[in-house]
DNA sequence: ATGAAAGCGCTAACAC
DNA sequence: GTGTTAGCGCTTTCAT
């Protein structure tokens, strides 16, 4: 590596002090003009550039984020992931992305290496905070804002959502006005308390309001993935009495399910009515395209960068959790029962 | 934030010199063992963390590497930012990642941030690399290694690809042993020389050797995107003579263009076959599933990683531009000819 | 085997 | 307005 310039030899090249030197580069005030002209002849002549390196050492601020996603492959985060990126190239941040397969101890690790290397804010998407997690946070003592997870209601860490049982509800809801009364749901993780519990609640109430009965025997847990919802739609699709529509947690499972039911031979929305959860491209592609509840992932993503940001620069933020609006958009894949 | 332990407070703790406990931490050898445990329980009782910046600022190499991708969104980088990912992390690096849009303004801009924070490497995906960009790898003087970007020629730079025109003409001569002869290509872009003139290039060769007419209107310029596979796909539609199979360079216009047809209300594969190219989700996930040539996306990300890191230790490497393997699968979108 | 000390490149406090 | 200096937390000679 050829010998790089430090701001001494800029300094010296132009004849001024180390401090002058930094106080031009850092633009404050309190410098001469001439002499800054200087300076800046100095830095273009020598072709410098600063070390943020050694500047962060003495800031203690490094101008990156830690971001940490499940699994950036999964049609879910890259949109937020984007957000997160476009928002904090604003701000003049750059992101650490780690994806953890929602494994706690991936998480841990990834966090331990955030923490070394001094980030500045994390901005964290799992399912849930595990304790583990939560203990890390604390001890790291940065900001740390939460995107479409759910909090481990002990702690209590800004987060940026959108209200799942509500859009369950609405998706649900929906149904119900298109006059469907027989809707079977293929749900996300039993245990999941973001996307998981949320929507099965909904549904269950949106069924309630419209005087529907609650069979839990009409809801199949899937895992979000294609293969769930193909192999949760053919289990369906030998019930004596084969649902009008179903709701499916997640855009994935959705084709996933409509493939199963199009593979048999039926046809949405003319025999079966399905109704996704995301928002994600590939169920606007789906042939039929598949009507969903959109979550404004992008937004997410760019919502949290601005909250992490102002968290960091301490300034003041009028509410540290906020819901997001979803919404229901229709398409091809639902009908209107006669 | 709470006063955080330096090497000098645990070194001061376990009664030690300030380079001994430096040499623990970096498993020196030539340290008393009784000595070694002082530190070691000093460093335990103290809850001590070391100070990646610190570290880096002195040994000038900061683990960590600057990833830049066109957009995280499109259905062709997750994959292999994973593989990035995967990979970096057996070697103890974390990533930076930068999204452009293919913008060399953009380009130049993420470099010179990676380039002040000093990160080791640099894993460039992009169409090609421009002059400007060039001349900042150069001028940084640290490995890159390019993703599935076609070098200007004039460079030199290490490399993972595919042989473009190779899988396009593999695709293209799929198409031909299935006894089709008139076969449409929507293309990608016509001044891509990494995904759009070498896919036209097999194209054609393929047509050749199968004796078949080229002619160049049946080639539809595209952009990889959805609506242009769509858009290009109604054109075809009007042709007096419609293809029997259409070789499409994208998996994702592949879908925009089944979607015309379908929505057409033709049938696939049993009036036009679709051949797609990248191998994404999207494509497996539509009814019907389109056939395509896969391009290993995880492995060119972890290969790259793997080469980057070897570049960055100055190991031996035998081969500087790998080309990687694609893979035709036949799925339900390609039907042979009687 | 280990301690002392220099220094990575920068910022900020302090003098003038 | 500007130069000098200390020091961020670490690694690495150089002595011993």
């Amino acid at each position: 590596m050829s010998k790089s310039i430090s701001l001494k030899d800029v300094a010296k090249y132009a004849g001024v002090g180390l401090g002058t030197a930094s106080r031009v580069l850092n633009n404050h005030p309190s410098v001469n003009s001439d002499t800054k002209q200087l300076v800046l002849n100095a830095m273009k002549e020598l072709n410098y550039e600063p070390n943020a390196i050694a500047r962060s050492l003495k800031i203690k601020s490094t101008s990156t984020i830690g971001v940490i996603v499940p699994d950036i492959t999964s049609a879910f985060f890259p949109e937020v992931v984007r957000g997160i990126e476009d928002s904090a190239n604003v701000y003049q941040y750059n992101i650490i992305l780690c994806n953890t397969d929602l494994n706690h101890e991936k998480e841990k690790e990834a966090l331990g290496m955030l923490s070394e290397k001094k980030v500045d804010g994390i901005l964290f998407i799992s399912n849930t905070v595990s304790e583990d997690t939560a203990d890390k946070f604390t001890q790291m003592d940065i900001p740390v804002v939460l995107i479409a997870t759910a909090d481990g209601d002990k702690n209590n860490f800004p987060s940026i959502t959108i209200d799942n049982q509500k859009a369950a509800y609405d998706a649900v809801d929906y149904l119900c006005k298109l006059g469907h009364r027989n809707i079977c749901m293929i749900s996300g993780k039993a245990d999941d308390p973001n996307a998981g519990i949320p929507r099965v609640l909904g549904y269950k109430e949106a069924l309630k309001d419209n005087n529907i009965a609650v069979d839990n025997n009409m809801i199949y847990e899937g895992d979000y993935n294609y293969i769930s919802g193909y192999v949760n739609m053919l289990k369906i699709l030998e019930l004596d009495r084969i649902p009008t529509a179903v709701f499916v947690a997640s855009d994935i499972m959705a084709i996933g399910a409509s493939k199963a039911i199009l593979e048999k031979g039926l046809r949405i929305p003319e025999d079966i009515s399905i109704m996704g959860f995301d928002g994600v491209e590939a169920a606007e592609f789906f042939y039929p395209s598949i009507s969903t509840i959109v979550q404004p992932r992008y937004a997410m993503g760019a919502v949290a960068m601005h909250l992490l940001v102002k968290l960091i620069s301490k300034q003041q933020v009028d509410e540290k959790n906020v819901v997001l609006e979803h919404k229901l958009i229709e398409r091809q894949s639902c009908k209107r029962l006669k």
